[in-house]
Order: C-alpha cells, then sequence, then structure tokens
DNA sequence: CCTCCTTAGTTGCATGCAGCCACGAACACA
DNA sequence: TGTGTTCGTGGCTGCATGCAACTAAGGAGG
C-alpha cells in the first residue's frame, strides 16, 4: 500500500521551441534539483485521478489545467528513497504560451521553462527524465496525425499561426500545403467568416476548431 | 492512500475469435459477476508495476504472460464498495490459442474464455467492461500498424496463418497482397530456410519473427 | 493419367494521401 | 510604381495500400 503520487508533465510553445515546466525541489530528497511538479493523490479531495491531476496542478502552480492527459503509472522500491515504494500516475498538459506565470506552490523553490531536449538531458530529480521523454513522444504523436489541442490554442488563429506552433511542437518544419489539406481533408477547423488578421502583408483568414464552443 | 490493485485484461484468439479470459467472483462485492483477474500491489514482493502484474497473473491465474503492456491508470472513490477509494494499474496481454488452461487462484470461482463483443456488451463487475473495451481498441491499433506479438504465436508460422491471426484479432479479413508487402517492406519476418508446412495443398513456407530469438 | 479443387505466392493496376515545388494574390512600404 | 513578404492554391511525383487477376504446387478422385 504504497503513498500515490500525481506527476505533472506541463508544456508549452514559447521561445519558438516546446518547453516543459520543472520545478526545482526545496526539500529532501534532490533539494535543489529540478524536477516535474507533482503531489500526493488525496482520497479525500479527489473524485477521480484527473481530478487529482487538477488538484495538484492548483496547489503548485496556481491553476488548473486544460487538456491533462495520463502519459502512464509507473512504479518501483527505487524511485524515491523517502518510501520503501512509489507509485506514481503521470499526467501530461499543454498551456498556451501567453499563460500568466505559473506561481510556485509549497515545497518549491521555483519554477522554470526548459527546453523539452535539455530537460530530457539533462540530471532530473527521480526519473523524471525518462517520463519527459515519454510525455513529448506523446505530445508530438497527438500531434503528427493532427489530434490538435484546440484548448490551448488562441480562440481564432491564421493557418500560418497554426502551422508554426505545430512545428515548434514537432522540432520540425511542415508543408504548407499538404499541412493545408490534411487539415481540410479533416474538417477540423471552421472559418470566422469575414474575420481576418490585418498586419503588415496579406489579410489571413482566421479559423477556430470545429469542436470548440459547441 | 488508497489500496492499489492490478488488473489484467488476457486475450487469446481462439474459436476463430479474439476472447478475454474472465474470472468468476468467489466475494462481495458483485460475488458470482465476471471481472477480470486481479490482484492487490504487493510492495514487499514487487519489484515494479508490470513485476507485480506478473505475480498476479501467477497467483490467480497459475502462469505468468507473455508481452505484458500496461494500458491505463484508473481511480475514484465509486469504483470498488470495499474501499473508500480505488486505484488499478491495467495490463493487457495475449496468450497463445494452445495456451493449457489456467487454473483459478483464491476468490475465483471460475475461470472463463468471453468473446470481446460479448464482454464489452455484458454488465462486468466494476468498471470492467470499459476497461476491456480500452483494451482491446489498443490492442488492434497494435496490429494494425503490424506490432506483432510474436511472443504468443508459434516458433514458425506460415503467412497465412499469421495474416488469419490478424484478422481475427481485427474482427475483419485483410487483403492477402497488401498484408505480405507491408510485412516485407517492414523487415519483419525471417524465412526458416528448407522449411515448410505440408499438408492438404501447396506447402507453404515458414517464417519466424525476426527479432525473437536474439 | 488427367481433371478439379484448394491454398500459396506473385504481379499489375487504380487510388488516395502526403511531400515537394511553383505560381498568382494581396498588402505595406519605400 | 516597384519590391518584399505572407497568404492561398494547384500541379506533379512517389509511396503505400486496396483490388483483382494470374500462376504454382500439391492432393483427391475418377
Amino acid at each position: 500500500m504504497p503513498f500515490t503520487r500525481l506527476e505533472l508533465a506541463v508544456f508549452a510553445v514559447r521561445e519558438g521551441m516546446l518547453q516543459v515546466l520543472l520545478a526545482r525541489r526545496a526539500e529532501a530528497p534532490h533539494a535543489g534539483r529540478w524536477a516535474l511538479p507533482g503531489g500526493v493523490l488525496r482520497v479525500d479531495l479527489d473524485a477521480s485521478l484527473e481530478a487529482g491531476a487538477q488538484r495538484v496542478a492548483t496547489e503548485r502552480l496556481g491553476a488548473p489545467l486544460p487538456l491533462l492527459r495520463q502519459l502512464c503509472a509507473v512504479g518501483g522500491p527505487q524511485r524515491d528513497p523517502r518510501a520503501p515504494w512509489a507509485l506514481s500516475v503521470v499526467y501530461r498538459g499543454l498551456v498556451p504560451a501567453d499563460t500568466p506565470d505559473f506561481s510556485a506552490g509549497k515545497r518549491i523553490e521555483a519554477l522554470a521553462w526548459r527546453a523539452v531536449d535539455e530537460a530530457i538531458a539533462a540530471p532530473l530529480a527521480f526519473d523524471h527524465a525518462t517520463l519527459v521523454d515519454k510525455a513529448v513522444r506523446a505530445m508530438r504523436a497527438d500531434i503528427d496525425v493532427l489530434d490538435l489541442p484546440f484548448g490551448c490554442l488562441p480562440d481564432a488563429f491564421t493557418l500560418g499561426e497554426l502551422q508554426s506552433f505545430c512545428e515548434h511542437m514537432l522540432g520540425h518544419p511542415l508543408d504548407k500545403s499538404s499541412f493545408r489539406r490534411r487539415l481540410s481533408d479533416r474538417d477540423l477547423l471552421v472559418p470566422v467568416d469575414g474575420e481576418f488578421r490585418v498586419g503588415a502583408f496579406r489579410p489571413a483568414q482566421l479559423f477556430r476548431g470545429a469542436t470548440v464552443g459547441r
């Protein structure tokens, strides 16, 4: 009967790349090292694992998260020196780039965004580098099949903005023509009639997710 | 700190269809009803979640299972009347059709194979019908991308036998020509030189998985 | 011996999707 | 009026897959 933890792998596209939110641990073990934010499951408060993950997000980061998906569960006797056996259920999430900064909660010295490549290579606390790697693969697999996170995109966006977002998620460029064809074949977007983004160059049609708002 | 259970969704291709192994519960709650076999995580015995799932398989079914993969974790206050909050980590597995019958372990009245369609539609105990449905989708997704379970196939098999196996897994027929092309494009199989299956009709080349045995 | 039936294995063709490339359109700015 | 940049579209190609036809190889039975 181990104590059960919920870990959060929260991502955002920032500074032109995919970044993950890390927390510097205030307490032992691994004090001062970076780790995924997380907390213990509270059976008196949480109506489900996902609800627990949302509560942990609120407590540790100061805000709930849209688009939380379960990644996996990991457990073993060597994972956490505090306990003879540690079980964690890991969730992955994505937030808009313009999310107001999270506020570090209890037992967290600081929160920081870090490029995913660095995070995976860095000596994160516990087995969290492995978890980040796994979460990144899952996020990118979603984008690859155009399972798009409308909840963390602006209400309306141009196709160029959407493509740029996906390219930053994936870490490699996409072809404009195929990208648009794949979108329209799947009826994922609806144009916002009469709305255009005007700027320095040719105005661009605005779209929103076909499933958003109904 | 709920007690943690491990549930097993074990499948096999039997009687020309995909079937799932169900256990009739000997004790309350849901005594007499069918459920997935499972057991509690033992932190004194299990070196990992997967190892725990193997131990549960051995205790409840009489044998360890090849090809065990984690499906998901589920938890909530309403899942199990015995506990105020129940957490389960679910594993899915696949065994050969000619597996000797499993032997029902403690707290199991009987074990039986059931067609997956019936199992999903049947009123299984707890939320297990949902879990079976989810597991079936995951198994079929693996087959769709030719992630083949060589561990539960015979050592050597003909392409016809392999195709038939996949068709039964998926529940729909496949095209012979495309199936073979997809296999050879991916270098998934190696022919067993000079070995043929002889029978009533033209002999067929035997193959084995390219990754098996090394 | 010859024919027929069944399965094994291959080949050609059509289709659909995605990548690559190029072009015209629209707007700001010099 | 030209230039630069982004927006939006269309054509071409290659690849993977589905569909269909064909040949090959054996046994069974006349």
